[in-house]
DNA sequence: CCCCACACGGTAAACGTTTACAGATTGCCT
DNA sequence: AGGCAATCTGTAAACGTTTACCGTGTGGGG
């Protein structure tokens, strides 16, 4: 692991200045006769480009930071798929951080941008605090945010739209006859529970269903959680025929304790899930799952960046990505569903 | 997003020279009051150090790269999961390649390290080839290889054990009185297919088995060819009591395809995926699955690099990860099984 | 045959740090 | 009071590039 060569080593050896070797390097116009020593010295040397020492005089790092809360959870996971390829297609690399939704860790990695060690992030926070927005406005790069940010908030936003995706589930559930549509949520006080319990209450009111306080129940956003939440549910409400359940987890959750209580998904008890995550189509019945985009959110998230890296100024742009009802045999019954082809790669190694 | 202060800014503003700050930044012994006001003067202009020009100067990132094959893959996610932490917590930021399991990307990698904008690499490499070993000998930063290397490659090695994986799995099959233990296997060209195919035939040898190729099913690592391949074998073997499946992925098409055909799992057949997957916790019957240790290979191959970078020369290290079988509803039967948690986080957003 | 235009290539400065070295200051001892 | 040690700080070089600027040499036109 010697010091490798630089394009000082090469100009030596090919008897040209470092100016040369740096303008051959970077194909700009020089003598054929230039070209060719040089070339052939930085091939004998094995040279390869400093990227830092490059970084430092252009200002530009070709590294992009990818902040969410936790690399294992798979709606990140979604994004982070279509990123990736959008970025290395485009040159840049990927610098991942994995913030644990902790706010500290979050306003970390805002400030550590002006580490300039990257030219622009994108970032999916669980909730945005005013410690956010203070310093998202001193950004000292271009920033992305993946989620909901107030009103008037200067920066490029894509969202997702959970409201219609529950109206969409629940009009699904109504459309088969379900009554007495339960909802299984999380906590209120993170934006995904918040959004998605109100979401709930007006596409009731809008179908003309009563709302009633008896079929919501609270948990958290996790499996053992979620069933624990149906349990209680079906002690108060044994008659429920639809269960409309915040995430997958949440949703798997809710399988397993339907199971156990000898209800049989979808006839007795119907179940959608959200977020459409790689479970939804493994579980057993397969889950009907309102997919919320996540992997279009990133895509949208990577092209905002990107365009605003090459393009310089314009305004913030807002994106919203549609949601889709992804029906599968926990609401329509496995017969009514074709086999479905959800591979994904898997080695080992 | 003007030019943000450097320490020049600094120094002028606290009227001292560039040496000052910067020994100052770095807490060098240093006159009380010269530190009281340059801190001052940084804080007042809001400074953030450089992360490149530290680099150039300092010939350290502080930067690890990780190179995997396809990031929705769930076992190098497992591993990613691991290793954001170790190196987070000693500082070290992580730059993510995705391969798609292309030779010449991962080549490219190894190669691209010469750009020195990381300090180290791990990566992943689905099949080792003559031309990784000759980049690995050549390799301008440290390396941690997780998977197979050839014996006497000098470089830092995380192993799992999937012939011990494999006897696990059939030893299991055997102790619940299965005798038609049959494999569903990927490509055999690949270094996973190839190893678990030569596992099965030897536990079989072990436990006075006879080894039947009608047994023997090849498909390729996905659900719908994991599916298709247990059908074929189905119709040749229609008493077959046990499948041996080369990844979860395999196994959920082999239950897929049970189901169709109405057999009882686990009573008819016995089904084994392989990698222990989330897949394997959420489908149903839960999959009984060998965990190949993921998540520890990630962070042992996380541990030899820190330590590599940080202590300096020594022996190439092997670790070898031992596996583990855990056992579920698909050999088990549901009521043996204790509600399992396995929660993982989901947010949404 | 001289001059000019032009193509090419070299010198040096710059990017923002860290750090070796030497100079300056302080304080203390004799 | 002078000198020396110890402490602090400033100057400048270095990390490996890119690039503005200028000097050199070539060829062609007048």
């Amino acid at each position: 692991m010697a010091d490798g060569p630089t394009i000082n080593t090469i100009a030596e050896r090919a008897g040209v200045s470092i100016a040369s070797v740096s303008r051959v390097l970077n194909g700009l116009p020089t003598r054929q006769e230039t070209v060719r020593k040089v070339m052939a010295a930085a091939d004998e040397l094995g040279y390869v480009r400093n990227a830092v020492a490059r970084s430092l005089k252009s200002r530009r790092t070709h590294q992009v930071a990818f902040a969410m809360a936790d690399v294992g959870n798979p709606a990140y996971l979604a994004m982070l798929r279509e990123i990736q390829p959008v970025l290395k297609a485009a040159g840049y690399r990927l610098v991942l951080h994995s913030t644990d939704a902790v706010v500290a860790d979050e306003i970390d990695v805002l400030h550590s941008l002006g580490e300039r060690y990257v030219d622009g992030l994108i970032m999916s926070p669980l909730r945005v605090t005013e410690a956010h927005l203070e310093m998202l406005a001193a950004a000292r790069a271009p920033v992305v945010i993946i989620g909901s940010v107030p009103e008037g908030t200067r920066v490029d936003n894509v969202r997702a739209d959970s409201r219609t995706g529950v109206r969409l589930a629940v009009d699904h559930l109504y459309s088969l006859g379900r009554r007495r549509i339960a909802m299984i949520n999380g906590p209120l006080d993170t934006v995904p529970g918040a959004a998605r319990g109100a979401a709930y209450r007006e596409a009731l009111a809008d179908l003309g269903l009563a709302y009633d306080e008896n079929l919501v129940q609270i948990g958290d956003f996790y499996r053992a959680e979620g069933g624990r939440a149906v349990a209680e549910l079906l002690a108060r409400v044994p008659d429920v025929d639809a269960l409309m359940c915040a995430n997958d987890l949440i949703a798997l959750g809710a399988l397993d304790v339907l199971r156990a209580a000898g209800k049989q998904v979808p006839e007795d008890v119907a179940v959608v899930g959200m977020d459409d995550t790689d479970l939804a189509a493994a579980s057993w019945p397969s889950l009907t799952s309102v997919s919320l985009g996540s992997a279009e959110r990133g895509k949208a998230a990577a092209e905002l960046l990107l365009d605003r890296l090459q393009g310089g100024d314009r305004e913030p742009r807002l994106v919203t990505v549609p949601p889709r009802l992804v029906v599968r045999a926990s609401t329509a019954g496995s017969e009514a569903i074709a086999y479905e082809r959800t591979d994904r790669k898997e080695g080992g190694a």
